[in-house]
Order: C-alpha cells, then structure tokens, then sequence
DNA sequence: TCAAAACAGGATACGGATGTCTGATTTAAT
DNA sequence: ATTAAATCAGACATCCGTATCCTGTTTTGA
C-alpha cells in the first residue's frame, strides 16, 4: 500500500517554513508583550528548535520580531498584533510569488496572461488578499473552542484524509 | 546581488508540475479531439520533453488523458473539455491537501482547527473551488487577445519582477 | 569580572521534486 | 514480416527545501 506509484505527490501550498513562522508569531502575539526564547516557542509550537532558530532570524532582519541576546533575552514582536498581519509574515519568509508574466517566457503576451495563467494568478491574488486581511490581533480574538494555537498535546500529527486517488478499493 | 540571505525562497503555491500539467491538457483541450504526441506538446508548451512524458504517464493514469503507443499515436484528452475541470487535473498530478486536523496533531483539537490553521484551509478550499468550477473550455473561449497557451515565441522566460525583499539595494 | 543565557551563522546532511537517458514495448503502415 | 513512430518504464542525476550540529558572539545579572 501506499505505492507512490509515481511522480504523485502533494500540492503544499504553503511551505513548512511559512507554516513554522506563523505558528511562532501566534505564539510570540499570546504572550506579548513578553519576549519569549526560541526553546520555548519551539516547545509551545512542536517545531525542530534548530530550524526555528533559522526562521526567526529571517523574521528578525524582516523587522517582524525584534531579538534579545543574553539572559532575559528572547524574540517578541516589533508591532503590536493589531499590526502585523498574515501576510506580512508570509512575505517575509516565503514571498508569494503572483503571476506577473506568461511563464512561457512569450513576447506577445507580456503582462497580458493568458486565460490559464490570468484564473492562477487570480487564485493566488485571493490567498494574497485574505492574508492580508488578517491581522494577528483577529486570529487571537477568535472566537473557537481551540485555543489560538496550544499547549497540551498528546500524540502525532499529520495524516492524509483526503484520499487522493483511489480509483477503486 | 541576489544575495540569498538565508532562509529565504519563494511561496510556489503551485508545483512545476501542475504548471505543466495544466498547459499540457489545455495544449489537448485546442487540439481536441487529434490527438499530439509528446514532443508537439512539449514544443508548443515549452516543457521538457522527457518530463513532460512522466507527467502526462500520470494524467493518463489519472484517466485524464489517453495515450495511444505506436505510429499515429500520441496522447488525447479522455473526455470533452466541458467535461474537464483544471481542479480534476491538478489533483490527478498533485492533490491539493487541505488542512484537515490540527497539523500539531493536537488531539484536544481534533477536526476543530484554530483560528490561524482554519484562516489557511479557508485559502485552500477558495483555491479549490475557483478551480473546481473552471473547464477547459472555458479557458478556450475566454475572450482574451493572447491566445490560450502559445504557438510563437521568441525568447526567454520567468523573471522575478516581486523584488520580495530589498532593504536597501 | 565572570559565567550563564541566548541569539547568529556556517557547514553539512537528507529527502523529495525535477529532469535526463536508455532500452523495452506497442502499433500502424507498407 | 518488417519497419518506423510513438509511448512506457526504470535507473540514474541534480537541485533545493528542510533540518541538524556546532562554534562563535553578545548580553545580562550576580
């Protein structure tokens, strides 16, 4: 089972370090305005500590968080989360990448898509415009029986439902 | 220039793959019903001809597209461009993967997603409904003055215009 | 002053997506 | 039957995102 039978894979729309940082700047958003070290967001946010270190430095020369070294030191957010928003840390660590051009590279069509390209780029103008719309502050005043993002955990992650392609069984 | 700096790389929502896929059967979706071989496909989409084969192996699988083998063969779309949604071919190559519990794996949560993880599944089922409602042949009759994909090019392709990150320079 | 706490960043490893190549297989036309 | 045209299949090769490790640097507090 499970065969892989090819180039199948999945379509990650978003990538693990995009994924990775928002979940530190929700957390980072919780406890503000409290700095918080990279062990304990990494803890609080079920992400490799190493590789967290990686893309909060990345959020840090964004001007997302500010750092802290030495004792008492830690990462905390340079705005308040009113004012950040999903977008500007999606930016920041992965830009989204719109369709500007024909990415067949054609002259004739320049900036004008055509129809395939135009219905992609306006997919990802609506991710981009939802992001953008979102502000850290909203994401914490949810109302939802699940806190913002969470403390007690039990057990594993990450299993596919959806079932892809199963043609028959 | 192009410096790199770290962690830092681009947002692809949408694989190579896909790309490919979807301008292989919208190539299909024009010719239809003749059938192409791989290497008209490759040369009127401008995708590597030896890729291209693996991709259009897995449409085919998919039931998306039939392949013919021998002389006078090649490879035709498996029903009517009405019939076909650009949502049935990028699921066949890479299935859009939806959020579907907590990615902590946080049991307390369960299908119940917070509020950040419910923004992001939210972006998902947006793409995948703007996708699920388009065919092929409405990407064919789009009023639009570049054509669907392209037959004439003269030159090179995919630059980056986003300037995603320059501080200064 | 000094030691511990914390971030900074280079080097490296690993796996999956992307891409190439070659031979086998199928098919239609002659 | 033979041959040429085409897909099919698998073995590679390569690149990049992800992840880890380890050492250095900065800062604070006692």
């Amino acid at each position: 089972m499970d065969v892989k039978v090819q180039n199948v894979g999945f379509l990650k729309m978003f990538s693990q370090t995009v994924e990775y940082a928002l979940r530190a700047v929700v957390q980072l958003a919780y406890k503000a305005p409290e700095p918080c070290t990279t062990e304990q967001i990494a803890e609080a946010t079920m992400v490799p500590k190493a590789y967290l270190s990686k893309v909060l430095q990345g959020l840090s020369r964004a001007g997302i968080v500010n750092s802290q070294r030495g004792i008492r030191g830690g990462m905390s957010l340079s705005k308040s989360p009113d004012e950040l928003t999903i977008l500007d840390v999606v930016n920041s660590v992965d830009p989204i990448q719109r369709i500007h051009q024909c990415p067949l590279g054609l002259k004739s069509h320049g900036a004008n898509l055509c129809p395939l390209h135009r219905r992609m780029d306006e997919s990802l103008a609506t991710v981009e415009k939802a992001f953008a719309s979102t502000t850290l502050a909203e994401i914490l005043a949810e109302p939802n029986n699940s806190a913002p993002l969470c403390e007690r955990v039990d057990q594993n992650p990450y299993v596919n439902l959806t079932t892809p392609r199963s043609p028959e069984n």
